[in-house]
DNA sequence: GTTAATATTGACTGATTAGTCAATCAAAAT
DNA sequence: ATTTTGATTGACTAATCAGTCAATATTAAC
């Protein structure tokens, strides 16, 4: 009917890609690498298996697509920017932790396809390098924010990057517990004292005996 | 030949089961559930896929049994004495923290073996209550020397419980970056920065602009 | 020494599933 | 209208592997 240029092909088949990736990332986070099918996916998606095959070579392309597509769902897009908004370098990190924890709690199925992804670290040199890419960017990213509160003179010395890993070892223990109780953590409380307690331990000048929000 | 009492063949057949176990846990924390084949293990263990099934009803049995030893090698031996003989409270957590540091350390295996039974946390009910107890276990330990500070007057007022559950969280967090990049975690190093910053965050009365060990 | 009971074996099976391919369809170009 | 190009399909295959079982070995009991 309609005549299409190349642009609109090339974009349709972007978008009909895109579609596939989120069916599996959804499959995959539910069910577990070994568990979901790839014919699973092609239900979930709308295509035959058959059209699977067509985008990606195999099912490890498949799952690393997905890892990838969560990765930026995770962190490119609102966690970045609602970091900025704070003026403070401490403020910032209390807005950051509350981003990630409101984002950890309406996406339970990230949570899963969190682990899911981990289990395949030590597995697969491409899922271990998109982890590593990852980190690298938000440890850089928290380190300039610890770094910003030194030079302020807020922070005591200390390696900027060592405390920002920490920072998110912190946050990846926690999504392992709420995995295994998920009742069991309250994100918005636990990040807060957690922070609390954190940035206590940074802090140049204290209050004696006392936290304060 | 020489005859044997029913008791010795009860003990013959535990060892027989603790050997299965035993490899059993080598070849899943090597290769994974998934990717790891009963006959691996039964390989492993020197015997056939047959035996293995005489001893536990199915593989996902066979991998809880693997988990549960895992568990117990993990934390109710070393752990719990190396804490005890330190006086303080302060000096007790810096010598858990090392003691987990050196097993870490020198237990590869056991990394990936935590990412895989973490990836069945969210899958198999046994997995899940087996890491339920042991993380109360850890929990409640880590809660009792955390509660004994704040009697002792050296930290501020704040829930022992939600202090070790975070204390708790950030190891297993690093476990995961030291699975990312094996080289890139020094672990007596970030166990150590932590844990500084940690305490500092609860202690009552403070150096002001200093860490101290 | 004979029998009973239990442990062990490894070849086999039945089910599952990643990946293929010949056939079909749809759109674009001529 | 016809051809060409590429997307789509879903039935099919080939391989894998958890779990079985009839046969065998080992030990205990009598």
């Amino acid at each position: 009917m309609s005549p299409r240029s190349a642009d609109q092909l090339a974009q349709l088949r972007l978008e009909r890609r895109a579609a596939i990736v989120q069916a599996a990332l959804n499959v995959f986070a539910l069910k577990g690498y070994h568990n979901a099918n790839v014919s699973d996916v092609a239900k979930e998606a709308g295509v035959s298996q058959g059209t699977i095959y067509h985008y990606f070579p195999d099912k490890e392309a498949l799952f690393v697509a997905a890892y990838e597509a969560w990765e930026i769902q995770s962190f490119e897009g609102s966690i970045s920017e609602a970091c900025c908004a704070a003026d403070s370098p401490v403020e910032r990190l209390y807005l950051l932790a509350d981003t990630v924890a409101t984002r950890m709690q309406e996406a339970d199925k990230i949570l899963f396809a969190n682990v899911e992804f981990w289990s395949h670290l030590s597995r697969n040199e491409r899922v271990r390098e998109g982890f590593a890419r990852m980190f690298a960017y938000m440890r850089d990213f928290l380190a300039r924010i610890v770094q910003d509160a030194i030079d302020k003179g807020l922070f005591v010395e200390t390696d900027p990057k060592a405390a920002a890993s920490l920072l998110i070892a912190v946050f990846d223990g926690l999504v392992l517990q709420k995995i295994a109780d998920p009742e069991g953590v309250d994100w918005a409380s636990e990040t807060r004292t957690l922070l609390r307690i954190f940035i206590r331990g940074l802090k140049k000048e204290q209050d004696q005996g006392e936290y304060h929000a």
